[in-house]
DNA sequence: TAAATAGTGTCTATTAGACAGTATGTT
DNA sequence: AACATACTGTCTAATAGACACTATTTA
């Protein structure tokens, strides 16, 4: 066999290879209105050339470790590097290692593994024009089009297997083509209605990192990653809504957050204001040392519980047994 | 800049990039006698030449997926290739991708970037001498150095993200060097007590791999994804015990696995024999549908409530405010 | 018969969530 | 004054786990 004649050269000398690129891709995810935003880039370049992308680019092979580059990529989208607030604020952010993906025809111009990784940041401003985030703005995930289509390989559980996916962008400048989201006709803009398609399978890895998301603020402390140092209970609620796409009920979210050791810490002072049209000053905390939830903050049950008696259930076979 | 160039070449061609490795490692983790164990393989070269890794190898750019590549090599190393029955076998596994593993000093001769696949296996036969798995072998992972040591990069949360470790193997035969571990001197073997240090970085990827199969059978049904088609409640809980290392409640552990919809289907029938030393026959059951447990089978909480009065805790600061 | 375990019943502490009610601050 | 909401109290259903008990099988 010819492969085989290749591992072995390769356990000498993995140069022996035929090449594959490594990109690292970052799906940023923020709070703003209220309302989840993900930092996507324009191509300037083909393949898939004036689409929206998530920021990312080449590993640099032999310089950093796969997390150094997420991190790199990030503060340069994002234009969170150079100044001391910046680097104050990059602190703060939660990144994390979502997946790899890997098929072989994703990108055409060569066989391209992706490392994804997912990142929690609290509202930042809008990338600047004139730096290397010139093209790079938040848009809401629901003016994506986010449709299951590039479902590709895999047939673990949901969130289990990774496959699919490649990518590969310019990594850095490339000043001409700017693109500059005003309040109104960007990408912020909810009258948008047609959903953006994401270049490559960008889809499928936003899909994932949304999904993670979701269950990640379950078990973690790392809600708290989308506000500032200083918060508030409804606040913290407003991040889990925007985040489930579920309204919960204050007064008990209110308990249960209190409850979990560790998870936040009062302040001992409160807000200024009591807000737009009056309300009482809501406590302030911050994030406490937990790094777990003890009891987790579950999601309300939708998945099980709705038999409604509409469509009664395709009959179960003979599920569970319970006695003969 | 050099690498802003490097970058705008690469948008045209990855090629122009330093090149990078990329290969698939599995953790496949099975049950024998009750203990749980996983795949190793003895390296027949350097780098760690005669040490014990994880099954492994380079991708083949342009040929394989991720996921394909890391089924290739599970099968490969346990030989489960080309009969019937192997594939029938090989149906019944789980594979999952665990993480990327990337720093770049891990692997002496270059930049290798490692994607990790966890596995869930029932009991295998011993990999067999004149395969290409004639140096792979079946080790409980109590008989592994595992010292938390290697713990390069990251900062998040334990199995958040993910970093360092790297491989290189050689994908084939080799036909000479072979290890043939006996039942009583092999690695199976409980009186072998200095702990086997892994190549590479990859006693991080194993335990990074055992982190997540803990975690994974208390949401997921695939602890059943360690047994063959038909087993015992029993048995299901020997596996819960095993990976968790843990005594359960056998009557308790029952009653809430038959509970859980979708988990456990029953068969109808019972097992042949009551046992060694006499006891009732078990009904047997199989795999249900579900892909997620609704609810939980949680791990007995211990990691919070182990306050003993000997240390009677560093003295909680000023934890979650209540009431000020 | 003895030993060991499969499987079930029951009780209690904890938790999720529904609901109600009071206090507070701005328009 | 009115409205919206921060925050607390209380009740109920569901669940985890402890404990006890019966039934079953082999040495």
């Amino acid at each position: 066999m010819d492969t085989t004649e290749q591992d072995w050269l390769a356990s000498y000398d993995p140069r022996a290879y035929t090449p594959v690129a490594v990109t690292v891709d970052v799906v940023a995810l923020t709070l703003r209105h209220g309302r989840l935003h993900v930092l996507l880039v324009e191509r300037a370049l083909p393949p898939y050339q004036g689409r929206w992308a998530l920021p990312g680019g080449f590993l640099r092979a032999g310089e950093e470790s796969l997390d150094e580059a997420a991190a790199r990529e990030f503060a340069e989208e994002t234009g969170l590097h150079g100044t001391v607030e910046a680097e104050a604020a990059l602190s703060r952010i939660h990144l994390e290692q979502l997946g790899s993906y890997g098929t072989p025809d994703r990108d055409p111009r060569m066989h391209v593994v992706s490392v994804a990784y997912l990142a929690f940041a609290p509202d930042l401003p809008d990338p600047q024009a004139g730096t290397d985030a010139a093209r790079a703005a938040w848009h809401p995930v629901t003016a994506l089009d986010l449709r299951p289509a590039g479902r590709s390989e895999t047939a673990g559980a949901p969130a289990d297997t990774h496959g699919g996916g490649v990518d590969g962008r310019t990594g850095s400048t490339e000043p001409s083509h700017t693109t500059e989201p005003s309040e109104t006709t960007g990408p912020d803009d909810p009258g948008d209605l047609t959903p953006i398609e994401l270049a490559f399978d960008h889809a499928r890895i936003l899909t994932d990192g949304l999904d993670r998301a979701r269950a990640k603020i379950e078990y973690s402390p790392l809600a708290t990653a989308f506000l500032h140092h200083d918060f508030t209970i409804p606040e913290l609620r407003a991040v889990y809504e925007a985040v489930w796409d579920e309204k919960l009920h204050p007064g008990n979210f209110h308990r249960k957050v209190l409850s979990v050791p560790g998870f936040v810490e009062g302040t001992g002072t409160t807000t200024d204001r009591g807000g737009a049209r009056g309300r009482p000053r809501a406590r302030t905390y911050h994030a406490g040392d937990a790094r777990l939830l003890h009891p987790a903050l579950l999601r309300p049950t939708r998945s099980d519980p709705p038999p409604d008696p509409a469509t009664p259930t395709p009959a179960p076979p003979t599920r569970t047994t319970i006695r003969p």
